[in-house]
DNA sequence: GGTTACAGGGGTTACGGT
């Protein structure tokens, strides 16, 4: 027995809103009251269908769009995926009902609609056999997939729904099978911005390069995807003024401030209802985002290409996707065009510069300090000597002699074997002269003068032993930041011509997710017992690529990964010997010191205590702490580089680096590995010289 | 009644505005 017996209209609205018991109103699962991943049954009136497509994976993929009493009125409907074997598909007519129990809730690219696989089952009720209600429509239950069994509260339930439902959204039979038939051509639509032409429409990707301006019933943004079209309008910059940003004011545009990239790289874009209250809220600057089906077409001043987006009649889908970076399953074309962006940043700070710099002679009467750009020129041309002495042979003939006392220098040393290095037919440099300042004689108005350079970019082969680290703890020598578009690019290296001011935006712009990397420095000491006293002692920085080099670990989260931390540990410990657990020791003593004196106990027996952070340094307890452990440790050999880095500098007589900038020498290492077994060795190639 | 993740398109296309 039914119960409830509906025989008219308002009948129904009365008991419509009671679903047969385990059924969920479409209105609830669109307004996410039904949480996504929640598994739903749901029942309705087909008004769209995609046929099979064969998928990446082993099932085929169709889409039925239904909607229900809940939003009869409404511009809404429920799509479902609906992934199985080809030959266990549902094929529905339009105006079927559609039962469907067990599918799950789903947010795919941003919109709320089923995902259904084998589990679920599905039921056609063929529309022309419907009877009204109070007829069951159990006669025209034409289809069943899948194990669950119908009752008879389900078929009455179709006959309410079927014929007290307004049905003005369901297209035509002839429409509906139309739709049908074009839902089985596939054809690429994406296109770069180089190649679309008038009239015609693309799916593209792009990034936002001018946020979305809403005008009401329609909203505009520009966008690029870093190629150029002749018929883009031209964003060209008069003058330098960077803002704090480093964006640039343009002088033609001067009441909004193009930040754009110049040049004929970017479109308008104008998306009306329902895409421009969508784009409104999700789009943001900066963003990459895919258009499906923009119509291209000339502007007003028939001039400059630029896109629409259209309601679409017949179909409601979104078309407007933000995508993101990451990494794995990145399209491919998002990724060249991100890449494009790069080169374009790359080649625009590069511009930057050589026009900053044609300023400032203009304005300076080309009169320069130590540290400028011409001044660096100078010094690479410098550097350039090496290779060219390499040529003349009796230079040559004096090089190898060097390399040959060092070798023999070396044996004596009795250098770690486990520390490879990867240009070991390099000459030796000692600690010392790597670390003097760099002195560079010129002529300034026909007298000779002394310059000391804030550095100069070399490369060095030198022997030394670690003393100490930094961080103290080894759980720290790993950091994290948040990825950015470069990271999307796992082959892409940034320019490093720039040095590391990072100053443009969208490099350092967040994509959300966590980028472990390596950040330690190490304290060396030159491994020549006879330079003690000198300054034999330099710290130097481990970037990233230099520290999985040298550990062969890539850097995680240390403090949730305990095995990891055992793994770099016993890396480090060939490389440092019993450091750590002296350093270990020297900080335990503090901490018991601190302890002691806060008790207001007598010191112990000990000599007096130098309160010093790092290892003792006097020179009889070199390299030995206050307990008398001894550092035991061998020496290696390495590659070490010398650069210069900018720093903030707000005393304008230091600011050697530009405006407000001062540069900043630093050491690395580099070009170094700790092997697990002694034998293994680098290719023969040098990087240095 | 149940837990596994994965896969993911259409237009003889369109209007609208600075």
């Amino acid at each position: 027995m039914a119960p409830y017996q509906p025989s008219g209209s308002s009948k129904f609205t009365s008991t419509a809103k009671e679903l047969p018991f385990g059924y969920t109103s479409i209105d609830n699962i669109l307004a996410e009251i039904v949480p996504v991943g929640r598994s739903v049954s749901v029942m309705g009136l087909v008004k769209d269908y995609q046929v099979p497509i064969p998928t990446n994976g082993s099932h085929h993929k169709c889409t039925i769009t239904i909607y229900d009493k809940s939003i009869e009125y409404e511009q809404v409907d429920l799509a479902i995926s609906v992934f199985r074997q080809l030959d266990d598909m549902p094929r529905p007519m339009a105006g079927d009902v559609l039962v469907i129990t067990s599918a799950k809730v789903q947010s795919y690219r941003e919109n709320i609609s089923l995902i259904a696989n084998k589990s679920a089952s599905f039921h056609i009720y063929s529309a022309s056999d419907i009877p009204r209600p109070p007829h069951s429509a159990k006669d025209a239950l034409r289809s069943s997939h899948g194990t669950r069994q119908l009752g008879e509260k389900e078929h009455e339930y179709v006959s309410c729904l079927y014929h007290f439902i307004n049905k003005e959204s369901i297209p035509d039979v002839a429409t509906f099978q139309k739709k049908v038939d074009q839902s089985g051509h596939r054809k690429d639509k994406f296109c770069k911005l180089d190649n679309i032409v008038d009239g015609n429409y693309y799916d593209v990707i792009v990034n936002v390069v001018k946020a979305p301006f809403d005008e009401m019933d329609k909203t505009t943004l520009w966008v690029s995807d870093y190629t150029e079209n002749d018929s883009f309008h031209k964003f060209s910059w008069d003058g330098v003024k960077q803002d704090s940003h480093g964006s640039l004011d343009t002088g033609i545009h001067t009441t909004t401030k193009w930040t754009g990239p110049f040049g004929k790289r970017s479109m308008q874009v104008t998306c009306f209802e329902p895409h421009a209250s969508h784009v409104k809220s999700e789009v943001q600057l900066d963003q990459w985002i895919r258009i499906r089906n923009i119509k291209i077409k000339f502007g007003k001043n028939a001039l400059n290409l630029e896109g629409a987006l259209h309601e679409t009649r017949g179909f409601s889908r979104q078309q407007v996707d933000v995508l993101k970076l990451d990494g794995k399953d990145c399209d491919p074309r998002l990724k060249e065009a991100v890449r494009r962006k790069l080169e374009y940043e790359k080649l625009k700070r590069k511009q930057l510069k050589s026009f900053a710099e044609n300023e400032s002679e203009k304005d300076t009467g080309a009169k320069r300090k130590a540290g400028d750009s011409e001044e660096l020129k100078m010094n690479s041309k410098k550097r350039q000597g090496p290779s060219k002495m390499r040529r003349n042979q009796t230079r040559e003939a004096a090089r190898m002699k060097v390399e040959e006392q060092d070798k023999h220098a070396e044996e004596r040393l009795g250098l770690n074997e486990f520390i490879k290095c990867e240009s070991e037919g390099q000459p030796v440099t000692p600690v010392p002269s790597i670390a003097e300042p760099v002195l560079y004689k010129t002529t300034v108005e026909g007298e000779e003068v002394t310059l000391t350079l804030p550095f100069v970019c070399a490369k060095y082969r030198t022997n030394v032993r670690v003393v100490d680290f930094h961080p103290r703890e080894l759980e720290s020598f790993a950091t994290w930041r948040k990825s950015t578009e470069s990271d999307v690019l796992s082959d892409y290296s940034s320019d490093s011509d720039s040095g590391s001011d990072g100053d443009d935006s969208s490099l350092v712009r967040s994509s959300g997710n966590k980028i472990w990397e390596w950040r330690f420095t190490l304290q060396l000491e030159d491994a020549d017992p006879n330079l003690k006293g000198e300054k034999d002692r330099f710290w130097v920085v481990v970037d990233n690529i230099e520290a999985q080099q040298l550990t062969g670990l890539d850097a995680s989260d240390l403090r949730g990964d305990p095995d990891a931390l055992h793994v770099l540990r016993e890396q480090l410990f060939k490389l440092w010997g019993n450091l750590e657990e002296m350093k270990l020791q020297e900080q335990q003593r503090h901490i018991a010191n601190r302890r002691r004196v806060a008790a207001k106990q007598p010191p112990p027996s000990s000599p007096a205590n130098v309160d010093n952070e790092h290892l003792q340094e006097t020179s009889g307890k070199r390299n030995k702490n206050q307990n008398g452990l001894k550092l035991s440790n061998k020496p290696f050999s390495c590659c070490i580089r010398q650069y210069g880095v900018k720093l903030r500098e707000p005393d304008p007589h230091k600011a050697n680096a530009g405006e407000g900038r001062r540069w900043v020498r630093v050491f690395g290492l580099f070009g170094t590995r700790i092997c697990n077994e002694r034998s293994h060795s680098f290719p023969p190639e040098s990087v240095l010289g």
